[in-house]
DNA sequence: ATGGGTCCT
DNA sequence: AGGACCC
């Protein structure tokens, strides 16, 4: 590949230290002084850095966790529902902070890519262009209002890595540290990197400050530099990777912790390297243990070709990958701003499940709980936030989805099952019908879906679960925030107004067939009733193609800027 | 292990 | 529908 140092791109990996030990602290601030940990079932999820030094580590059995630190206070992680609330808070937080920038993607709920690439060079520009001073003012924003933040040039905020490769003072970035004479790619890439590492800074300070979450980050010029970069210095502080001393960076890591690599294909590849690893020894391995036959990036790299990745169960596809990323070539680009997730489960575990009346009462839970976040995460409610109007879906999943595992069927094998998603689930969400709406789930889809599953596993008799996740999937569109009616019906690209009900209609007639298949209880006929996609009203079917174009009119009023 | 998520095949 | 990956 050649050289594009110039247009390298400017990526920043922010990580929250121990984060639901961190929102626990803040909920109970007297937890903030002890040694805490988080439990899910048998397991502490995480724990904060008290614990860590009484020996207490993340991923331990709660047992062995009491062993080594018998004071440890453990509070239950299984609902996530705060872990949620923060992670979205402090991501909306921050998406607010740098109006303009747009690449912003959350991973898990405690991390964040921020391609800050287009912000840092817009800065640089000004920063270039001003007479020079010994501080900046460093413009957070693309667009006004604009907002700044100082910063002193003379200081780059700790850490760097390796250790003071970059000057502190912003004049110096011409030269190395051994005072040689830097080309002028590097030079304006070590600029950009100097600016976004202050960014990072003010970042981390702005989420202590106004969310009282402490981060670590990374800066570097990809996702998989900067994210490795932020694993350097932790807790509280942050690395910026010099960039032209990366491959001796990542040859030091272990083929599995590189991002991308998991455990199946740093197996193939440890054994690729060092046949005498017995395959029986690694794939016995247990998740708590460490790896036992440790092989670098730099192993891989020189005892290895890229065909000998590709003539492996890795593939062509794969190896290609691993190949670019364990050279620090990494074009994964950082995915756009999502405010809606693309699917919402709920699951529960058990050590063991039999009962069609335990079974349920579990659908139950499980379903009402994926109700509330329906209604909360794709419903928005003018009158909840203090204003007038109905209430309208900012996306709409497509179908209902129920995974199981059972015993018999072994450890990582979920098994699932999906079908459309019947549109009185939509009008139940609407009409705040959540009682009425979860029985029927649980009755009429969970409950069939999962004798479909064991009997097509052929578990028909015998069965017993240990995990039983529902959810709903396919939610479409809605990227970077609010759909508007206009993408809703004849968007660019999409549906039209005709189309979009269409749909609904043979999404019923889907499900209807599907009953009369499976489908045991009586119930009432329902399928005069449809329900808008848009507004959740519930009206008789063969009004809704009008009512449709009445929101499509409704719209255009109000947004004719938009609708050309 | 847990209770979530993502995207690709 | 499953599998790989991520936390």
């Amino acid at each position: 590949m050649t050289d594009k140092r110039g247009k390298e791109r400017i990526i920043i990996h922010i990580d929250y230290d121990c984060f639901y030990a961190s929102v626990w602290e803040n909920l109970r601030p007297e937890l903030r002084t002890v040694p805490l940990g988080i439990q899910q079932k048998s397991i502490l999820a995480t724990c904060n850095y008290i614990a860590r030094e009484r020996g207490v580590k993340k991923l331990q059995l709660i047992k062995d966790a009491k062993a080594a630190c018998p004071d440890l206070v453990i509070v239950n992680g299984e609902d996530l529902t705060p872990f949620r609330d923060a992670s979205r808070s402090i991501f909306n937080f921050i998406a607010g902070t740098l109006v303009g920038t747009n690449q912003m993607e959350r991973l898990g709920f405690d991390e964040i890519f921020i391609d800050v690439t287009a912000l840092v060079d817009h800065n640089l520009a000004l920063l270039l262009n001003s007479a020079p001073g010994d501080t900046f003012s460093f413009h957070l924003t693309l667009s006004p209002p604009h907002t700044t933040f100082p910063i002193n040039l003379h200081n780059l905020p700790p850490y760097t890595h390796p250790s003071d490769s970059i000057p502190p003072s912003f004049s110096s970035l011409s030269l190395d540290t051994s005072g040689q004479a830097q080309p002028p790619e590097t030079i304006r890439l070590l600029q950009r990197l100097y600016l976004a590492t202050h960014l990072a800074t003010h970042l981390r300070t702005l989420v202590k400050s106004t969310h009282n979450h402490t981060a670590s980050a990374g800066i570097s010029t990809s996702k998989t530099l900067a994210k490795l970069a932020g694993t350097i210095n932790k807790p509280d502080a942050q690395t910026v990777l010099h960039p032209t001393t990366t491959q001796a960076f990542l040859d030091k890591f272990e083929i599995g912790k590189i991002p991308g690599i998991g455990r199946k294909a740093a197996t193939i590849i440890r054994q690729l390297v060092n046949p005498l690893i017995e395959p029986e020894e690694q794939l016995h391995e247990e998740w708590f243990e460490d790896v036992k036959q440790k092989v670098t990036v730099l192993e891989v790299r020189t005892k290895l070709t890229q065909v000998d990745l590709a003539r492996s169960p890795l593939g062509g596809t794969e190896a290609a990958k691993v190949w670019a990323w364990i050279h620090g070539l990494d074009d994964q680009g950082v995915g756009a701003k999502k405010t809606v997730p693309s699917q919402i489960t709920v699951e529960d575990t058990f050590r063991s499940l039999t009962r069609a009346e335990a079974v349920m009462e579990v659908l139950d839970r499980l379903h009402s709980k994926m109700l509330s976040r329906m209604s909360s995460e794709l419903v928005e409610d003018p009158e909840a936030a203090g204003g007038v109007g109905k209430k309208r879906w900012i996306a709409v999943p497509k179908t209902y989805r129920l995974s199981i595992r059972t015993r018999k069927h072994g450890f990582g094998n979920r098994v699932s099952r999906s079908m459309p998603l019947p549109s009185w689930v939509l009008s139940g969400v609407i009409n705040g019908d959540n009682e009425g709406t979860v029985g029927r789930l649980s009755r009429e889809m969970g409950w069939n879906l999962m004798k479909r599953a064991l009997k097509e596993e052929g578990e028909e008799r015998g069965w017993d679960l240990q995990l039983v996740n529902v959810g709903v999937a396919g939610i479409e569109g809605a990227e970077g925030g609010r759909r508007t009616i206009g993408e809703f019906f004849g968007g660019k690209g999409k549906q039209t107004v005709r189309e979009e009900v269409a749909e609904v209609e043979e999404m019923d007639g889907e499900w209807e067939l599907w009953e009369e298949e499976c489908y045991v209880d009586g119930e009432e006929d329902e399928d005069v009733w449809g329900v808008c996609s848009v507004c959740g009203g519930r009206m008789l079917r063969f009004t809704l193609e009008a009512h449709a174009r009445f929101h499509a009119l409704e719209h255009s009023e109000g947004m004719d800027m938009d609708m050309a």
